[in-house]
RNA sequence: GGGCCCGUAGAUCAGCCUGGAAGAUCGCCUGCUUUGCAAGCAGGAGGCCUCGGGUUCAAAUCCCGACGGGUCCA
């Protein structure tokens, strides 16, 4: 690598490799410079200097390059949902490669074409504590990009071209290619790595290129950042390329916001009153921008740090200002401008069709709309985020019509959101004065309040304030956080092993209606064996495997368990094992086969009817079939009512009858993506190359590895069993189809019948006669109870007591009674000053006594009825004023006796 | 995927740690006071203490499980 990146493209255009003196790196330039260009070795020199000759805006820019790389031969494809669905390491889309992994920069799967262009809308959330204070950082942006997909057999082009097409869409905009700095810098990520150069202008790093020919291997030869790598099969143009850089460099404004997001800076401005601030401020944001721009301090934890360095270059700069004047003048923008960014990238969230949870995408959702909210509450616009989000829409209505379509379920995610968290933060306003109330808040309480209320120490002082009590926000609190929350285990996952015999053929496929067929055993192991090709189903996709027999030889086996092992087909038989070689009949189970081949159909479907009903954010979250019942979880913001799940079996049951057949068919990944979209892939990523889609004409297409049934019709019937919320979010579907929906049904209505059996009504009274009783039952409780304290009264004037001492002693046996009527006696006696009592009474052969006293007495009752139950083998215990205990019914008259003893 | 917190009257919660009469505030009802309203005073109704097991003489309270909610982290 010493050689660096030594291009045709560079020499021919009189680039000179140098190296920074600052950060040592090297860059090629067309002029001779000691620093390379880049942050922290320069500062930005664009803002109120613009780097192109005429601002532009998004869509402009876009545009603009889109069409620079359409003319050089690259086809524009569209922009794939900021949801990273079809991967299971991240959950949104961070840049426009992660389209294409793993499945294109893999090999396995061709790219929708080649070479291509795309603009990507793209979300990060790691420097969330950066937007709006850096004037650089968005947790929304295009990536714009190039991408080049080389193998063995056809290398479209590399690093040369790549150069020279960015140098030529630069400068052909305008940009004074001299000012064009091309730093050397290796990147590395996600397991893949490569030499890159970033693209610089004006201090401001416009693009990266990256030329992405290695994957991580330990054993690999290359070294690069610590890592060592291999070379993989293919070699990918990886670029991206800012938008919003580029705009901003267009326009040259104070922040990238103003650039970016002009109407809806001033909208928001207006609306919460800053105006005036704006204006005034424009210098003093500028310098921070720039200053930010060279500063690397961690926002979360050195904000102070980074405040006071930025107003020392100031104020040596000529400005005259305190750090709380500062502070008060750049925050209240910043807020402002997060805003802005954040309510865009919720826009983008929720219109993909995220739905707020308190796990995996839903969360990231719901953390940036809980931190928008607050924001707007500091600004004093605490009601605005649906209208910016509102806005973001109408503004990005041509360019994204998709957000347009979806705006009503975007605004009602957006206000179901802000509902919940009003809720949340008054319960917490509630949690923290219940905390002063009862000792304060320390540290611990803080976190307690963090951890499980979802109150950020800022909203706890806050609140805290309100009651009158100021707190001390300790530092490293998010430290704090972590450290509670270590120890989280991380499952490992077992090596999978690998059978060394060829793949198994997979003849269901073939037909799914076949049950019986012969075979050549190549493989025993112990009590397992795999055949040259199998029609029984492994357990896979939520769905079980088959059962059913082989028999050779006039010998029979039971085929109890199918796991697909790699590529290989094992059967777990019970009984004689065949050896390698042996020819087999195998007949599948059939009753048990069709059975959760129409659990899996009626899945599908209940899918799409929950899609057509309830919405395009309706994606599947796991499901599973057994031969019952099925289950299939959704992603939906509300619980579903009893009419929704009626509608949606209605509307299942109408698709069965409609008979439509049911289609499969294998694709190529990329013909499967470009049929039927990345909705095809509810089960989550795809693991093999070939796709095999499952299609209910106009009604549902799946990538489904499962076994179905020919047509709808013989589904049969389905009927929901119940629904449940496994997450926020998530709602749970249990259904059972075919005759098992009718011996549902059967079950359903064998319990009503019981049920209005034991109330001695007709089904139809049932419920009304339930009400009744429960009614009545509760009357006669109420009138139990008073009753007892009357009879209580009654009694307790009926009870002979004699003189101890000073003690007026109330003993008696009752005999049959119950408890709450001889608590309420002794209760009633003991409210008078001297008198003891120690009453008996039995329930069968269970005999009980209470013994108690006035308080003025100082008797300990616990131990004096321990003690006089211990001789008759009872037990007991209880306060000094009061204790109850137990023996059998025939000893109550020589405990009570016992008692008396102990007593004088 | 992994934690943590919560479930008691119509609402908000106390009681649970340390087992032994199920409470407070607001709201509701009745009466008094008032031209009326608000307020005040007096009285009252309203609880399967989420459900199911277990431990115990005894469970709102301790243990296990289910259900329902909240919340943090990845």
């Amino acid at each position: 690598m010493s050689e660096g990146i030594t291009l045709k493209f560079f020499q021919e255009s009189g680039f000179i490799r140098q190296t920074c003196s600052k950060c040592k790196c090297h860059f090629w330039s067309l002029v001779e410079s000691e620093l390379c260009g880049d942050a922290p070795c320069v500062e930005y020199s664009f803002i109120g200097k613009p780097l192109f000759p005429k601002p532009m805006n998004l869509d402009e820019a876009r545009e603009a390059f889109l069409r620079f790389f359409e003319k050089n031969k690259h086809t524009r494809v569209d922009r794939a949902s900021v949801v990273a669905r079809w991967r299971n390491d991240i959950y949104l889309s961070i840049a426009s490669i992660a389209v294409f992994q793993p499945h294109v920069t893999s090999g396995s799967s061709n790219p929708p074409a080649n070479p291509l262009t795309i603009s990507q809308p793209c979300i990060r959330l790691n420097d969330l504590e950066s937007v709006g204070r850096s004037g650089r950082h968005l947790t929304t942006f295009e990536m714009m990009a190039h991408h080049a997909f080389n193998d063995d057999e056809k290398t479209y082009y590399w690093q040369n071209d790549t150069v020279r097409f960015c140098h030529e869409f630069y400068t052909e905009l305008g940009l004074d290619g001299s000012k064009i700095t091309y730093k050397e810098n290796p990147w590395v990520g996600g397991g893949n790595g490569g030499e890159a150069l970033e693209v610089l202008a004006g201090g401001l790093e416009l693009a990266t290129l990256v030329f992405m020919d290695l994957e991580e291997d330990p054993e690999g030869e290359i070294e690069l950042k610590g890592i060592k790598f291999k070379r993989m099969p293919r070699s990918i143009v990886d670029t991206g390329y800012g938008l919003e850089r580029l705009v901003w460099a267009s326009q040259g404004t104070s922040t990238i916001y103003e650039s970016v997001f002009p109407d809806a800076v001033s909208f928001l401005t207006k609306e919460a009153n800053l105006v005036e601030k704006l204006k005034s401020s424009g210098a003093l944001i500028s310098e921070n921008a720039k200053l930010c721009g060279v500063l690397s301090v961690d926002y979360g934890s050195d904000l102070t740090k980074l405040r006071n360095m930025v107003l020392k270059r100031l104020n040596s700069q000529g400005y005259d200002l305190s750090l709380p004047e500062f502070i008060s003048t750049i925050e209240p923008l910043e807020k402002l401008f997060a805003i802005v960014d954040h309510s865009r990238a919720l826009a983008f969230m929720f219109g993909d069709g995220i739905v707020p949870s308190n796990v995996k995408a839903g969360y990231l959702a719901r953390m940036v709309l809980r931190r928008t909210v607050l924001l707007s509450k500091d600004i004093n616009v605490p009601n605005i985020l649906p209208k910016m989000v509102k806005h973001h829409i109408d503004n990005f209505s041509e360019t994204y019509p998709e957000l347009k379509q979806n705006e009503s379920h975007i605004l009602d995610m957006v206000n179901l959101e802000i509902e919940r968290f009003t809720q949340t933060l008054e319960r917490g306003r509630r949690a923290v004065k219940r905390a002063i109330d009862s000792g304060g808040i320390d540290k611990k309480k803080l976190l307690e309040l963090y951890d499980s209320q979802g109150l950020p120490p800022s909203v706890v002082s806050e609140f805290s304030e309100e009651q009158g009590h100021s707190i001390e926000v300790p530092d490293g609190f998010l430290a704090m956080v972590a450290d509670r929350h270590e120890g989280a285990s991380k499952s490992k996952k077992e090596p999978q092993k690998i059978i060394p015999i060829a793949p198994t053929k997979l003849s269901f496929y073939q037909d799914m209606e076949k049950r019986k067929f012969s075979a050549k055993v190549i493989y025993c192991e112990k009590s397992k064996v795999a055949f040259d090709m199998t029609l029984f189903y492994p357990e896979g996709g939520g769905q079980l495997g088959d059962v059913g027999s082989i028999r050779w030889n006039g010998i029979k086996s039971k085929v109890i368990d199918v796991q697909k092992i790699g590529d290989v087909v094992l059967h777990q038989l019970e009984g004689q094992v065949p050896s390698e070689g042996t020819e087999i009949v195998g007949l599948v189970d059939d009753d048990r086969r069709s059975s959760l081949s129409r659990h899996h159909t009626a899945t599908h479907l209940i899918g799409a009817a929950c899609r057509e009903i309830l919405g395009s954010h309706v994606w599947q979250a796991g499901a599973s079939k057994s031969t019952d019942r099925a289950r299939l979880d959704i992603t939906h913001h509300r619980r579903l009512t009893r009419e929704v799940v009626e509608l949606i079996e209605s509307r299942v049951n109408s698709l069965i009858l409609e008979d439509y057949k049911v289609h499969t068919e294998f694709y190529s990944r990329e013909e499967a993506d470009l049929k039927y979209g990345n909705s095809l892939y509810q089960g989550g990523a795809p693991k093999y190359k070939e796709v095999r889609v499952v299609e209910i004409p106009r009604i549902d297409a799946q990538a489904c590895a499962g076994t179905h049934v020919s047509s709808t019709l013989k589904v049969e019937a389905v009927k929901v069993l119940r629904t449940e919320r496994i997450q926020d979010g998530v709602e749970r579907i249990e259904f059972s189809a075919g005759p098992a929906a009718i011996e549902a049904a059967q079950r359903e209505r064998a319990l009503l019948e019981k049920t209005a059996k034991e109330l001695g009504v007709s089904i139809e009274q049932a419920p009304d006669a339930a009400h009744k009783f429960v009614k009545e039952w509760k009357d006669l409780r109420s009138k139990v109870s008073s009753l007892e304290k009357e009879l209580a009264s009654f009694k307790s004037s009926k009870v002979e007591f004699e003189k101890l001492g000073n003690i007026n002693f109330y003993m008696d046996n009752l005999g049959e009674a119950d408890m709450g009527e001889v608590q309420k006696l002794t209760r009633k006696i003991t409210s008078t000053d001297g008198n003891l009592a120690a009453i008996g009474f039995s329930k069968g052969t269970k005999g009980s006594i209470i013994l108690a006293s006035s308080n003025s007495l100082g008797i300990d009752c616990g131990s004096i009825l321990k003690e006089a139950l211990s001789s008759v083998g009872g037990s007991g215990g209880g306060k000094a004023s009061y204790a109850q205990g137990a023996c059998n019914s025939e000893k109550i008259s020589s405990v009570l006796s016992n008692i008396k003893d102990l007593i004088v």
